[in-house]
DNA sequence: AAAAATTCCGTGTACGTTCACGTAATTTTT
DNA sequence: AAAAATTACGTGAACGTACACGGAATTTTT
């Protein structure tokens, strides 16, 4: 057992060929009889044959071309703020092996935008593609797209069904339902009622917001659950149509909030002296605000920078060093309370 | 502007002189006047010169070696099992770079097996050493060996004041107490007592253990605390302290296991079917068992796979691509319930 | 002033790949 | 059976850097 690593030379000498032709082997350049190409193969799993990639990236001009295609963030969706911030830092790591990356932001509130995007990261030409599918019909367009040119592309926060995506990088919408609900149910008293606001812009969000539900009952059997839907287009409704269930049932003592704006309810609650429990999700400014004041108690975080980085580690793993990707990562879920929200991002910094 | 990166031979172009030259300046081999030093310099500020990794990590033959001290694990230290995980991971991910990782375990219950593995570090003449500096008093022999050759070392999983190590990757432990007693507080009756378990085997273990004491009384104050320390060397111990506490105060509601111990607590419970709230430390087998069947109520996790990982990272910064590194680096204080220990380990997969 | 030492710089090879090009050997076509 | 086409393989330059060697220019020593 020799320790030093194996190249392609050394394959060449014990298969009594040419480097090119172990090369051609190799890299499924074609070219070379089946029965050398065997013996090859053989050879490189015997001596367990590792590329080298500082080698590889400076020898190849090739570089790859990954499209990012997600919400843009601003005020009312500061949530993907972090996954882009991931994924500058997975390019900061990368871009030395020659892989590009563009991005191709749009508006999750306005459909149209987000076939420009899907439009324009087609005309890129990339060898491949980080989408979240949040308007799942026009996703066709894409993974069409990609499934022809043979690109793989991946989805990020939203998982779909029935496409041939490399691999899904989210969270296990149901299974973080029950941990709010366990939280819930720990907290109030065995009699407590307990209310689960959806407040949403688009329809297409619904379908997210439902699956949290379901797991958020799995863990309250036998509870007395309220559940409201709220369009976020009018407003005022939050505070008209949240007040009116609070007052009609006045044993309510928690409130599920189903994605990042907790907030919002925190602030109706806030100005009227209520005081019940509040979960909610995802870590943005206006969110960390009441849960320093205590007005929510617990939000649970989504990872999205991990999200962000993860997603452009695992084209790295495809693209460079192919190796096998699984079908889907879920990310952990977070449980955020005031005391622990201080030093939730280290990776962010080594 | 041109977008290309420039290279060493075009700085030595535009600088009238030889690539060998500007290799020399770049790599402070000295040997160069100082006057065309400064211009080589100036002209690689100005193009903004990055050294391609690639080509550095081919051509050099030089080799880091890393020292690795810390616990063996086994059943009574499993939660050194994961940093060692995640050390593998790291070596896996930076191996192509010439670095080469070789680990010195001991025994964490016995000083001399811990000298023992120093002075093998010391023999080994690393280039950079990562150790848990489980015996305080022992760590100088390495510490003013390494300061001595300018070697960098990085203190994991304990911080220790005074010394001159590269950065401390672990866990805010008083930070850590805050979260365990917010949590305890929120579940209990505002009357029900407490009570704070301390199991441990060495002296030295004590002092981290009083700082997650003295957080966890900074997040419950005017509540009843009871506190008891238990040696584990004498079987029996356990169950017999831990039920008279019990019995003379009945009103305990909830335990707070400053260690990994809370399994053997929580199997004393179990034993005698009292229902109190446990929260305790890591996630070793022991506790899982016991979160999963909720005689155990909630672990908090320092990350131990992620503090292998990013000690080696750490290390990777600084020899490799030499950046800055922050003095101390705080691992999240994550809070597993059993509703979410499934999805937690995503960083060992990609 | 010649010899010796030192300072400063250029040259060439190596690292493990990729990839274009060239050319025997073999097969197909005429 | 010769010409053409194809298959299968070898060759060599390039990528950007490290590093050993050698040699000219300058300074120091005698």
């Amino acid at each position: 057992m020799n320790n030093k690593k194996a190249t392609l030379k050394d394959i060449a000498q014990l298969a009594g060929v040419s480097l090119g032709t172990v090369d051609r082997v190799m890299n499924n350049r074609g070219e070379v009889a089946e029965i050398t190409r065997q013996k090859i193969l053989q050879i490189a799993k015997n001596v367990d044959y590792q590329p080298d990639i500082s080698a590889k990236t400076l020898a190849s001009k090739k570089t790859y071309k990954i499209a990012v295609c997600i919400p843009e963030w601003g005020s009312e969706s500061e949530f993907w703020k972090s996954p882009l911030e991931g994924i500058e830092k997975a390019v900061q790591e990368t871009t030395h092996f020659g892989i590009t990356i563009s991005k191709f932001l749009f508006d999750q509130f306005n459909k149209n935008s987000f076939k420009r995007a899907l439009q324009k990261v087609m005309d890129y030409a990339p060898d491949a593609v980080v989408v979240a599918p949040v308007f799942y019909r026009e996703v066709k367009t894409i993974s069409s797209f990609c499934n022809q040119r043979n690109i793989p592309y991946i989805f990020i926060n939203s998982k779909l069904k029935g496409y041939h995506h490399l691999t899904f990088i989210g969270q296990d919408e149901i299974q973080s339902g029950k941990v709010a609900g366990k939280l819930v149910k720990q907290y109030i008293s065995s009699d407590g009622e307990i209310l689960i606001a959806h407040l949403s812009h688009v329809a297409e969000e619904y379908y997210h917001l439902k699956k949290r539900r379901d797991g958020f009952g799995i863990s309250c059997p036998n509870r007395h659950i309220h559940e409201i839907n709220i369009e976020m287009n009018t407003p005022g409704e939050i505070d008209r149509i949240l007040m009116e269930t609070l007052d009609n049932h006045p044993n309510i003592q928690g409130v599920f909030v189903t994605n990042s704006k907790a907030h919002k309810v925190a602030k109706t609650l806030k100005n009227c002296g209520k005081n019940v429990f509040v979960i909610g999700y995802d870590l943005i400014e206006d969110n960390l605000t009441y849960l320093k004041d205590d007005t929510i108690d617990v939000l649970i975080s989504q990872r999205p920078f991990d999200q962000g980085y993860l997603s452009i580690k695992a084209l790295f793993n495809k693209l460079l060093l192919n190796k096998t990707i699984k079908k889907e990562y879920q990310m952990p879920i977070e449980i955020i309370i005031k005391e622990n929200i201080d030093y939730r991002n280290i990776s962010y910094q080594l």
